[in-house]
DNA sequence: TTTGAATATTGACACACGTCTATGTCCTAT
DNA sequence: ATAGGACATAGACGTGTGTCAATATTCAAA
């Protein structure tokens, strides 16, 4: 829980971002080696069950983003852990960030989100 | 190329896996700490630039299979760190392994690849 | 301006991981 | 039975990764 009493104010305005519609669905083709880089320093992000969960809390969260201060809960993990893997899915481009007087928001990109769901998508081409 | 002559005979039957129908949708609420962790392991397995390769050159050889003799060509590694990788993806049960002969050949299982491409769907539900 | 709280950064350490060489196993053809 | 090829396993080695304690930074409240 935060200790400081102001309520977050605004919402974060959607990013848009255009630095991940590289990734091909898996399926279709063999991938070349760029392709095959890029995605997988994005699942390297994400192949780490505290990172994961922290998608999943961000993404849960009411307005699509939470504050620092409430997602340390729930791990048994130091302050500069937590840090450290926010640090990690927000250098992969997956999380974005935002300074709010003394707080610090998430909020997942859309669009490398949509990368990695269409990595594993079956539809077939239309 | 293979270097026996011997042409690989018949399709392998589907195989139903149900182990990995764990992986709820990443976006709709926070995962447990044992969802995330099965998550994670098939994940790490995939989280790598020349497994992916492997995945996706063996999801779209004809058949959705994949002779290993045949994987290896486009990679500048050794026979033994080819096997290593198709070993990992095999134990993280992605793919599904088969001797014919002397060949092995390797194919993906629909279930691993359905749960995850759940863990980045986007559909809200229906 | 000083204090304290929220978050990030640094540096250290143990462990996991990707790669290789060397060797083993299993199958087929001779 | 033997030889050779396809693939796996074992062991070694350097690098990357997750974690922590300690410290720095930034902001708000008093």
């Amino acid at each position: 829980m935060c200790q400081y009493s102001k309520v977050p104010p605004s919402q974060l305005l959607p990013v848009i971002d255009d630095r991940l519609a590289c990734c091909t669905p898996l399926a279709r083709e063999p991938m070349t080696v760029e392709q095959a880089a890029t995605a997988a320093e994005l699942l390297k992000a994400v192949a780490d069950p505290v990172r994961l969960r922290l998608m999943s809390m961000v993404l849960s969260y009411e307005g699509g983003e939470a504050c620092v201060c409430d997602l340390g809960e729930g791990f048994d993990l130091s302050q500069p852990t937590i840090s450290h893997h926010l640090k990690v899915l927000h250098d992969a481009g997956l999380l974005d960030r935002e300074k709010r007087g003394v707080w610090v928001y998430y909020r997942a990109r859309p669009a490398a989100m949509a990368a990695l769901g269409d990595l594993f998508s079956t539809d077939l081409g239309l």
